[in-house]
Parts: structure tokens; sequence; C-alpha cells
RNA sequence: GCCCCUGUGGCGGAAUGGUAGACGCGGCAGACUCAAAAUCUGUUGCCUUCACGGGCGUGCUGGUUCGAGUCCGGCCAGGGGCACCA
């Protein structure tokens, strides 16, 4: 017989619009079946997908389909990540609308996913440029502005004086806008801010609950959000040294136990008594102007000397009025962190101790290390950090770190001074509050108005939405909207005065800070419908790339905290279950004169040692470089339209799932592609070529097994095990494996002689390996299906169930150790006794030679594992 | 500097404290073929042995255990996150 090559260019397409004829991925929220809500994250639409979507997408497909074959109610959409600033730099360089630009993009990628065969539900599909979404958004706004989470404050922004506009710290490079190259001043703006701070403390302690998500990102948002237990101190200061006006100076620690140890006071160049110093200082103006210069990169501050100036001002000790401290300006002084101003303690902080060894303040150890002799206890360059015994602390000595801490805390808090304790209990978070102000076109409008005479006023609700205006230029640099002839000019809400409207628009982060739950009400004139959202919300599965495991997630949280507190549904954390998934690599090239050359124009020669790569067209020697992250720049990028038309989508799925554990990194190699589609071959060469053998489907099973029958039903039931748990824990990998494996045990089985119970046990191998491959290789799974002689879908098919007999075997091969090295095997009856085992072990031949007639001193029996003989 | 992760054949990677290397890629040998491609079968950690077998093996090093890739301590290497956060 012979089999026609499987051929996905044909069939791929003709099982995609028979799904979509029957629209079997539009999701009913009415339904009786338990839900199932799986996410990607969703694109930016550049204008082609790359091969991170490829393998993204792919396992949020496997994971849908499989909860579709398990009965449950799923629901998978897709839509688009749609402002952002690129689109604005097209309109610039290609004299293209960004609008256009963007629906463009999303049409040419749309039908790229398209061909994944993916089971999305189009019909709820949007982007988040869509007037009805921002529309809404804008209203979720004006909400979250009425429920106090809205603020409006002045920040320091990089503003680029080319290109005029704000940059992220991410766009400045060595100091320069990244695009204009222009020096980047540091200008304080007013901008509009999400008070995400009011929830500091339950974004941290919710971090516990989710227990679906990696460690790795509930830890780096533990650390972004930056819990510090301490206290708020005020100093007293002495008045003969001090600018009129001035009377103290408060910091904030977490090492009040150290108090005695203190050497300096010191203020973050933009505290207001360094401003007050200032005025009688030209000096000192001088020197918080070169503070401002330095640049806010990491790096510069990495190699920054520790500087102060020293302002003449004397602080007072709060434990000793009679001790004075001088008060610099520094500048490690951080103005938006705690109070702007520090205790410097030299001895036990290595900052401080650097800022004393430049200026020759000299240092006092407080804290003493076990079993160092507070005698000889001496700190010159490197502090102490740790915990120890305090000394030279006066009622302190003796104390461990944390008894000092609490002491201090017990006596400044009863110590008052005009009618306020000294100090205070303070818990200190490093998280800000998220500034979405952005100075472009291409965003969401900000619902706010300006009225000379009400001020800062929300556009009416009945107003929305504020639309962006079509008519705009960017034939110069800054933001259109500020230039734009009329859209500015609306009547004040309050008073009916002329207006300006608000011209910064949201940053593109508050836009998929709530598309999961746009997504189960798309169509609905209010952002979200409360019932709907609650039964679809949280998202059971979301999946994404770890460079979004910080600031996106965190929103994310944030935005569902404010989303219920305005009356909008929805949980307190939108994702029950995180994922985030590896990056896709690829070899990288480069030619003699060292540029960066596609994969396409390289062909490799040669194994291990002697691999060399040499120009396709000019046969001219190609270096092999390191693998990285697929990127244009290095030019290592392969088109996964090129992938699915040569092999078609099936075969860029297996890929993806195949070797690799999904959360790590995927080499792309050509071979490992062509070794998938290969095994796409050999599924369709099998199944196809059974199929005219096979007795019909639907049989009842026979009443006996032979041998070999029985062998081939416990492995398929095996595989239903293992697969189905692996593919709920996210191990595409392992299954894939064990899908290869059950193929080759299938062909190896499929030869043997058709006998009545023979024929129903392939029957049975056959259908459930084509049911397991569905959600990986979809397409090809139906051809198989229908091969196989049936009328309906195996994306409707049920999902197979494990005959829980089946899994257990009558006598085990049980490995036999002596002093734990493997030395013999033990053909054993399952129910063995450890007696049994521990006599037939014995009398094994290998085992008592290695005895030599002695008695055991020990045998230990793991039923069903392993036995080990200790001599 | 602080925090986190990773380290296993030629390669990607398997392995609830219990037979290390499943499965795939690559290699080698064979079958089919006039030949090649495709396909199928066998084999494939390293050393040693004609063979049976034996020895060595999970970055290094110490420990716990009848037994350690897995647990604990100390190193080394690579990667990631945060970063003058008091």
């Amino acid at each position: 017989m012979t089999t026609e090559r499987y051929n996905p260019r044909v069939v791929e397409p003709r099982w995609q619009s028979v799904w979509n004829e029957r629209r079997l991925f539009e999701t009913p929220s009415e339904d009786p079946r338990p839900k199932y809500y799986v996410l990607e994250m969703f694109p930016y639409p550049s204008g082609r997908i790359h091969m991170g979507h490829v393998r993204n997408y792919t396992m949020g497909d496997v994971l849908a389909r499989y909860r579709r074959a398990r009965g449950y109610n799923v629901l998978h959409p897709m839509g688009w990540d749609a402002f952002g600033l690129p689109a604005e730099n097209a309109a610039q360089q290609k004299k293209v609308h960004p609008k256009d630009w963007t629906y463009d993009n999303i049409a040419a990628m749309r039908a790229q996913l398209k061909s994944m065969g993916l089971s999305l539900d189009w019909s709820r599909e949007f982007a988040t440029c869509d007037v009805e979404y921002y529309a809404q958004q804008q209203r979720l706004f004006l909400d979250f502005h009425d429920a106090g989470l809205v603020a409006r404050k002045t920040a320091k922004v990089n503003w680029d004086p080319v290109d005029m506009t704000v940059l992220a710290n991410e766009q400045v490079i060595d100091g320069m806008g990244w695009r204009s190259g222009a020096p980047v001043e540091i200008r304080e703006l007013t901008q509009w801010f999400f008070t995400i701070t009011k929830y500091s403390d339950d974004l941290l302690a919710a971090l516990k609950t989710l227990d679906r998500w990696p460690e790795k990102v509930r830890v780096m948002q533990e650390n972004w959000i930056g819990r510090s237990e301490g206290m708020r101190i005020r100093f007293a200061l002495d008045p003969a040294t001090t600018p009129a006006g001035e009377s103290g100076v408060e910091v904030f620690t977490t090492r009040q136990d150290t108090l005695f140890g203190a050497k300096f006071v010191a203020l973050a160049p933009d505290h207001p008594l360094a401003a007050a110093a200032a005025a009688r200082s030209p000096a000192l103006r001088k020197f918080i102007e070169e503070c401002h210069h330095l640049g806010t990169a990491e790096a510069a501050i990495e190699q920054a000397e520790k500087l102060g100036f020293d302002t003449g001002i004397k602080a007072l000790h709060p434990l000793d009025p009679g001790w004075q401290l001088p008060v610099y300006v520094a500048n490690f002084v951080l103005m938006d962190y705690g109070t702007g101003a520090i205790f410097g303690c030299p001895a036990h902080d290595q900052r401080d101790l650097d800022f004393v060894n430049k200026y020759g303040l000299g240092n006092i150890p407080v804290v003493c290390p076990p079993g160092q002799d507070p005698a000889t206890f001496v700190i010159t360059d490197t502090a102490f950090v740790g915990d120890g015994r305090l000394i030279n602390s006066r009622v302190l000595d003796g104390m461990s770190v944390d008894a000092a801490k609490e002491e201090v805390a017990r006596r400044l808090e009863s110590t008052t001074r005009g009618n306020r304790p000294v100090g205070e209990r303070q818990v200190n978070y490093r998280l800000r509050d998220w500034g979405i102000s952005r100075q472009r076109y291409w965003g969401c409008p900000i619902p706010m108005l300006h009225c000379p005479a009400c001020g800062v006023v929300p556009v009416r609700r009945e107003d929305l939405p504020v639309k962006l205006p079509d008519d705009v230029e960017f034939d110069r640099p800054g933001n259109p909207l500020d230039r734009h002839p009329t859209w500015r000019n609306a009547p004040c809400p309050q008073c009916g005065g002329p207006a300006l409207r608000e011209t910064d628009t949201m940053d593109t982060f508050v836009d998929s800070s709530w598309y999961f739950a746009r997504f189960t009400a798309p169509r609905a004139p209010t952002p979200t419908v409360p019932a709907i959202v609650d039964h679809w919300l949280p998202v059971d599965q979301y999946i994404g790339g770890v460079e979004h495991a910080i600031l996106h997630l965190l929103y994310s949280r944030f935005f569902a905290r404010g989303m219920k507190a305005t009356g909008h549904g929805g949980p307190d954390e939108p994702f029950a279950g995180m994922f985030t998934q590896g990056m896709v690599v690829h070899e990288t090239y480069r030619n003699a004169a060292g540029d960066w050359v596609e994969p396409t124009s390289v062909s490799i020669e040669g194994e291990g040692d002697q691999r060399r790569a040499v120009a396709r067209d000019s046969g001219a020697p190609i270096e092999i470089g390191a693998i990285e992250k697929m990127s244009k720049s290095k030019k290592n990028t392969v088109d996964p339209s090129d992938i699915i038309g040569n092999y078609g989508a099936d075969t860029a799925r297996w890929f993806m799932l195949s070797d690799s554990p999904p959360e790590r990194d995927v080499i792309w190699t050509e071979a490992g592609v062509a070794g998938a589609h290969r095994f796409v071959q050999r599924v369709w060469r099998l199944l196809s070529g059974l199929s005219a053998q096979l007795p019909p489907s639907g049989l009842p099973r026979p009443g006996m097994f032979g041998d070999a029958s029985l062998d081939l039903r416990r492995h398929v039931h095996r595989t239903i095990d293992t697969v189905t748990n692996d593919i709920e824990k996210l191990r595409f990998n392992r299954a894939v494996a064990q899908l290869y494996e059950l193929s080759n045990v299938l062909t190896a089985h499929a030869d043997s002689p058709m006998t009545p119970d023979h024929g129903w046990a392939l029957r049975e191998a056959a259908e459930a390996l084509t049911q397991m491959l569905a959600p990986m290789m979809p397409h090809l799974a139906e051809e198989c299906w229908k091969a196989l002689g049936h009328a309906g879908l195996v994306a409707e098919a049920a999902w197979p169930e494990v005959e829980p007999a089946l899994l257990k075997v009558d006598t085990i091969l049980l490995p036999v150790q002596v002093n734990g090295k493997k030395r013999a095997e033990l053909t054993i009856s399952m129910d063995a006794s450890n007696d049994e085992v521990e006599k037939a072990a014995l009398a094994l031949d290998a085992v008592q030679k290695l005895l030599e007639g002695r008695p055991p001193r020990r045998v230990v029996v793991v039923p069903n594992r392993i036995v080990n003989v200790v001599a």
C-alpha cells in the first residue's frame, strides 16, 4: 500500500476553515461546563510575528485544546497592544499615519497567527487603540480619579531637548537621548500618577497567595516593592548654626540601634534644608548644581565617588543633646526615598564609611561581631553589617542588634519635643507611584481639562470618549497634540469657560493592565460587566516572557484592585497561574568584514569540532558566533512564516514544544525543525497505513488480550497517564518525549498478526496517540482522526481515559545493589513480601559471589523499587 | 554590593533520595535502491577486555545516608534581577 506524503500546505488551511465554519473556538459565557481562562500576553503589532510569539501561543494553545477535551468551557482570546512609540517613529520615517500603520500591521499579524491554527476566539478580538477600548479606559481613569487613585505631582524626568519629549531611563544612553543624541536634561514636570503605593503592603502580602506563580517572579516583585521596617527620627538643629526658620531635620533609618555610632547627618541635594543652607553659601549652591549634572544612568552612579559638602549646620544627637553632628549635603542621599536625609553610622554602613574616610570624620564601632574582643575591634575599610553585641553605646551595651533596635525605638517614641515624639516606627517601601504621563500622540488621551478659572477638571463621563484627532502632523519633533489647531480647546465642564485639554497620553502599560478583564465582555458599553468578569477571572493560566515579570504584572495586580474598588468587579489577583517562558535563541554569524549575516544565507558543513560555516552564495568563510536571543540587529532571526510555509504550522509547534523545558531558552536549529517534520510524516505514514487494517471504531472491548496486546495497552495507558500529568504541569518537553515513545511502540506492534484483540488494542493505541497529539499538532491530528474513520473532529473529542488496572503490572524487574552498586537484577512478583524479595536477592549468583560466604550485614528492601545488600 | 537561578554524553535534555543518560538531534553499521534521496532496522557516556566482565562517570570539594545528579556546608563557572533604598 502506498501512502501519500502528508502535505501541510493543503491540509492545514482546510482544517482551519472547518474549525472556523463551525465556530468551534467561540466561547459562550453562559455554559454549564466549568470555566478555564488561558491567556498569552498579547502582542505589540510590529508587523510580523516572531518565534517568541510562536512559542508563547503554541504553549497556550496546547492548554486551551487540552482543557476543551477535558470538558472545560475555555476562554482563549487574542488582541493587540497597539498604542506606542514605534507607530510614531514609522509616521516620521515613512510618512504614514500611526493609525494606518498599526491597523495594517494588525491585519498582517492576524493572518500569520491564523496560519498557526490556534484555537482562539477571534470574535472577542480588539486592539487597545480601538476607540471602543480606550473610551472605557478613560472611564476607568475617571473612576480611579474619583476614588483617589490618581494624583498629579511633579517628578523629575529625562527630557530630550531636540525631540522635545520625555525619555524613559532605558532610552538614555551615556547621558544622551537614544534617537537625537542630544544631552538629556533633568526637568521637573507635573505629571499624572496612579497611586499604586496605596497598595504597597497588600501587593506585597498577597504575593504569598500566588502559589502557581514562579518563585522567581514573586521574589522580583518582592524586591521591587522593597519593604523595610525602621524609624523616622527628628534631629534638632543648633540654632546658632542654622538658617532662620529651620529647626530640625528628619531622617529615616533601619538601624536605630547604631545611633551611638553616628558621625554625621547627610541631606539629599534637593532637600529643603539644603536649599535653605545654599541660600547663604554660593559654594554649596555650586555643589548642588554639580550633583544635578551627575547622570541618572546606572553606570554613572556605580562609579560616582561619595561626595559631600559641609553646610556648617550642627544637628543634636536625639539621645544626647550635648552631642553635635555635622550636617552635610551628600550626592548619595536620595530625595525620594525615606525623608531625603540620613544619619551616617560609618562603622556599620559601607557608604557611610567611604564617606567618612574621604572627609576624615572617623568612626565608632557600636556592634561587635561574635567572637571578637570589643577592646581590639576596629573598623577601617570594611563596614560590619552583621549581627553582634552592642558596644560603645551607653545604655545599649551588651544588647543584641534586635534588642537595641527595640530599646531605641521605645526611648525615642516616649521622648517628645514640641508635642511630637522624637522618633516613630515606620515602614518604608521602595515602590514609587506609577507615572503614566507620556508626551506622545499615539496613546490613550488622559480625560482631563485645564481651566484657567477652575484648575484641573475631569471630563464629564457623558462627554467621553476623548478621541484622538486624526489630522496630525509628524514633521516636527514634540507632541502633535500640543500644536493641534483646535483639538486642545474645549469648554470647562464646571464653569463653561474656555479650557484646554490635557495633551499627555497614558503609558501603554495602562492599556495592558486590564485587557484580560475586557476580553470577558469585549463589546460591553462599560469597561466590564461585573457578573461576567467575576465568572471568568482570575485567568487560570497566563503565559508570557519574563521581561514582564515586574512592571506589567505589578500594574495589572494594582489595576485589579482599583477596578474592584471602583465597582468594576473581578478579584484582587487577576492571574491565578503564571508561567514565564524562555526565549528563542539562535546561533549568530559574521562574515570576514565583521557584519552580521542571516542564517538563511549561511550553509553549515561538518560536525563537532569540524563544524564550519560558509556563505551560501560566495563560499566565503563565516564565523560562527554565540547563541543569542533572536534579534534584528544580530540578524539571527528565523521568520515563522518561512517555517510554516516550508514545513507547516504543526512542525513549528511541535519543535517549539520539544526538547527544551518551556521555562528555559530553546535553541532554534535547522536540524531540530527537520527532525520535527520527519516525525509529522512518520505519524501520518503510521496511522494512515494502519487505518486500512484496523477493525472499525467503537467495537466492544474483547474479554481477553494476548501478551503482545496487553503490553501495548499497558504502554498506551501509562502514556495517557504521564502525558496528561505533564500537560497539566506545563512540562511539554516530557509529554513530547512520551508521545515519541508511544509512536515507536505502536510502530513495533503494527506488524503483529491482526487478531481481533490485537486489532482492537492497535486501534485504541492509534486513537489515543492521535488525541494526545491533537493539542500540539491539531491539523495532523484531525487528518489522522479522519483517516481512522471518524466523521467528527478530534478537536471535539473527549480526552482519553486511563484504565487504572492497566497501570499495574504483576512482575517487576528489581535492581539489586551490593554496597550501593548495582550488581544484578531480580524478576519478582509485585506482591512479593520483603522477606521473599530479600531471600531471592541473596540467592542470586552475583550476590553470593560478592558476599564470599559471609552473611550480609544488612539488607534494605524498598518495595517495588530496589534491594541493597550491605556486605 | 544584595537577591535569585543554572551546571548531567558530541548536542538539546530525562531521572517522587532508589538501575544516571528516557526521548530527540547528531554519529556509526546494515536493509531497500543501478545509484542517490526518502524510509526502515540495529547500535551509540568514557576507559579496559577477543569475549564474559570490570573500572570510572552528573562543575569542584567536604558531609548526611544502606544508597546522593537529587539533601546539607564550602568553593568555582555561567546567566538573570535589583542597585548609592539608609
